[in-house]
DNA sequence: TATATTTCATGAACTAGGTCAATGTATCCC
DNA sequence: GGGATACATTGACCTAGTTCATGAAATATA
């Protein structure tokens, strides 16, 4: 159960056997099923949140009430309201399950806890948030850059796997499209 | 001269008049010309700044070699590749500074001095990631569901002092749309 | 002061992508 | 298994924003 974990922890830094057993310990280990909502907008986001297995998405509501889905995660990534979690502040976005979902789950006391044990994860929690900007400035800069066709292929690309997990209007809200022009994309594509 | 960084670190944290002293001391202080240019795509990022005085922009470039803009800078705010400094990997962006620009420079050695010296600095430069991940969050959001018009407004309202400050086109690519659109936004609020 | 260079505005024609409405197709659930 | 609900496709029409050109201001530079 702990293995994907690990797996991560090593692309990051590297700790002894010891330090791993302390870290998994204080995981807290949660399987919520499918369309259950994580975060609201306006709460305060008291986890940060691996993903062991299934599918969540991170989105905001516009002015016409509709989602904008900022984020896909599956297995391995992290998923958090991360400026909420930290400073305590109210949430500006919505977490909720695509899937029935797998977690370990760290609130801030166990974060407490675990950095000043183990202070050198210090690094691995500064590279996940340094790896999700690179991620945003990525897509901000693709989203003004490209036509919606090239995001579509850019994220087939990316992510072959999402695209055959997560009903296609999501995909819509996450390339900034509507669902029926993505259709028409699609249907393009086959000719 | 180290009024302003002073007053931007108390509002992240607490020090002691020696810690700001000793902080204060390895800043390295630099002025440089207009466009003059501080990171080319492809560098290792050896700076992260605080701008005293003066304007920055940071930018992609596209697939037809135009500028997207993706912020400016100015008195107060920090600019660098984050991910490029701290991983030490060559830079996606290019950094080039707007006006005369007066700055305080910390490159990776004094950083790596200074969060010794001052660990509880550590909470202000993860704060600096934060909010910049906040701002390209929030950025995407209002790329994606406002007109470039609802844009422009929210623009001026932001950074009401940069619209005077910075060439109209600068401002465009900025909110993602062509020169001669702006120009004509403009021109269809003034009626 | 003249010249080159940037910057800004405006018109005309075009297109990527949106909206609305109708219909078809899965999928879920009792 | 059947009715409801969610999801995908398609057509017709619309519009926000682009591109290309041209000229006028404004700014820098010599």
């Amino acid at each position: 159960m702990f293995e994907e974990i690990k797996k991560y922890i090593d692309t990051c830094i590297t700790l002894s056997d010891e330090q791993h057993d302390y870290f998994n310990n204080l995981l807290i280990h949660k399987t919520v099923p499918k369309k259950k909502m994580l975060l609201y907008k306006g709460e305060i986001c008291q986890f940060e949140a691996f993903i062991i297995k299934g599918c969540v998405k991170t989105y905001f509501i516009d002015k016409n009430g509709f989602e904008v889905i900022l984020t896909f995660a599956t297995e391995n990534w992290w998923i958090s309201d991360i400026n909420s979690f930290h400073e305590q502040i109210p949430s500006e976005m919505y977490i909720e399950t695509i899937e029935k979902t797998e977690l370990f789950i760290i609130n801030p006391e166990t974060k407490r806890q675990i950095l000043n044990q183990i202070p050198s994860l210090e690094r691995m929690f500064r590279l996940m948030v340094q790896r999700h900007l690179g991620t945003y400035q990525e897509r901000l800069f693709t989203n003004i850059t490209l036509t919606a066709e090239e995001r579509y292929n850019l994220f087939l690309q990316k992510y072959p796997d999402l695209s055959q997990r997560v009903p296609q209007h999501f995909i819509a809200s996450y390339l900034g499209i509507s669902a029926e022009f993505l259709s028409r994309i699609r249907n393009r594509k086959l000719k």
